[in-house]
DNA sequence: CCCGATTGTCACACCACTGTCATACTCGCG
DNA sequence: CGCGAGTATGACAGTGGTGTGACAATCGGG
């Protein structure tokens, strides 16, 4: 049993995998350690992915009908919006050609199959360590509320806002799927873990406290409650 | 035939191998590869050449006759100036001990003998990839910090700052890096080496240093505490 | 060889942050 | 209007992340 980092907790990676048992068990194996999985069959299906969700990290197997592994590579690494998400390749053993070619692709790191669960994310591990968060100075607006990714600050109408990291992690989530309405069980889920034992009214009073530290600058407004439901994060009042 | 990527073209890089046969055929697979290479045969004709011009990155046989390739990379990683140049360390194979030593002294990666010109360049570009462009600049400035690179000195509001290796790389990276935050682990990697095995609360005792050293001019605060996740340089206050 | 400088680690103290509870409040409904 | 379920709020104790001083080991130079 491996142990990652609690900051690689959450972390997303989107598996690009034709072989369903091979993507059930890397699915599997990286929900086990905390991350958070998307899996696609193939190119297209993985491009559907990206266009909903941007991973944290990329799973590409080698080997794959239609367009192979090292194509969408290619193709992810010429797309400026997605060239700085860190790239992992999954490749046969012993074909030292295809290494170097998967190498020179810009994939950050490679699996050679068979693999243990154990490497794998001892590398995705490594890779995302390396990576800087927020790498190309992503920044998120939403509603007169500004967040600096990479620098992990929050600013509300101009005024800088101070967050502990709970609350941050919230609002970042909020900001990032607004218009939508999350339970206190999914808000868990998404924001403290899978696997965590927590009672669901923790939640309130993390809004409360967010709703606190947003309130000098007016935008507390923005956290809306669904009676019966969860919570909401909009523009639009109800 | 390998293809490398256009940005590698022209990197220059330090070969330090004593044995001819070696070090032409390195100079050879690498020179046809578009990379700049400087040979030496020792640790001596290595400083020389350092002192000349700036690589890349560093390519260093492990095993060397008067200073070995180890010791050479320890004395490298303790001089300011040379410590984040990138660093390959060329060993037999099936020496595990080796292995690790070399990599507890902070090399970013290891060949084992015999290896492939394959192998070796695709490590090479991995390795380069992730290495920031910048490092070499002449003179920083940040937030009445200045930082004079070639003389090693810093100045803060005017007053000369005095500092350990370790803190001055530390303000080095934290100058070139600002408004971002970064996790312990990533300071390791990025200031200490990316193999090297040291505490992560380490990192916080070389801040506290830094930042009594800046006291005195008043700079101290633009090292900030993100409570959970690192520190970030910054001339806003939080 | 000794000496000062530097480094990595530890132990302790402190306090921001967290999760939980009790209480007050609001809303929908009969 | 009164009731009950759902939600907001304030308070509180425990936890864990961080600041800090001290210390042994190592390094480099005289």
């Amino acid at each position: 049993m491996t142990v990652i980092d609690s900051s690689m907790r959450g972390k997303n990676i989107l598996v690009v995998e034709d072989e369903k048992p091979i993507r059930d068990l890397l699915r599997f194996s990286l929900e086990r350690e905390g991350f958070q999985v998307e899996a696609a069959e193939d190119a297209a299906a993985a491009r559907l992915a990206l266009a909903e969700h941007r991973p944290d990290l990329i799973l590409i197997d080698w080997m794959m009908p239609v367009t192979s592994g090292l194509e969408f590579a290619r193709e992810l690494k010429a797309a400026a919006t997605f060239a700085d998400i860190p790239l992992i390749m999954l490749t046969a053993r012993g074909e030292e050609g295809d290494k170097v070619k998967g190498l020179n692709t810009g994939c950050d790191d490679y699996v050679t199959k068979p693999f243990s669960t154990a490497e794998l994310v001892a590398r995705i591990s490594a890779v995302l360590r390396r990576t800087v968060p927020g790498g190309s100075d992503e920044r998120i607006e939403f509603g007169g509320i500004e967040i600096n990714v990479a620098a992990q600050r929050v600013e509300a109408n101009g005024q800088s806002v101070n967050l502990g990291p709970t609350e941050y992690r919230l609002l970042h989530f909020f900001t990032s799927h607004p218009d939508r309405v999350y339970s206190r069980e999914q808000l868990l889920d998404r924001i403290w873990g899978q696997n965590v034992y927590i009672e669901e009214r923790t939640v309130d009073v993390h809004i409360r406290r967010l709703r606190k530290a947003l309130a000098p600058a007016g935008k507390d407004n923005l956290i809306q409650t669904v009676r019966g439901t969860g919570y909401r994060f909009s523009a639009t009042p109800s």
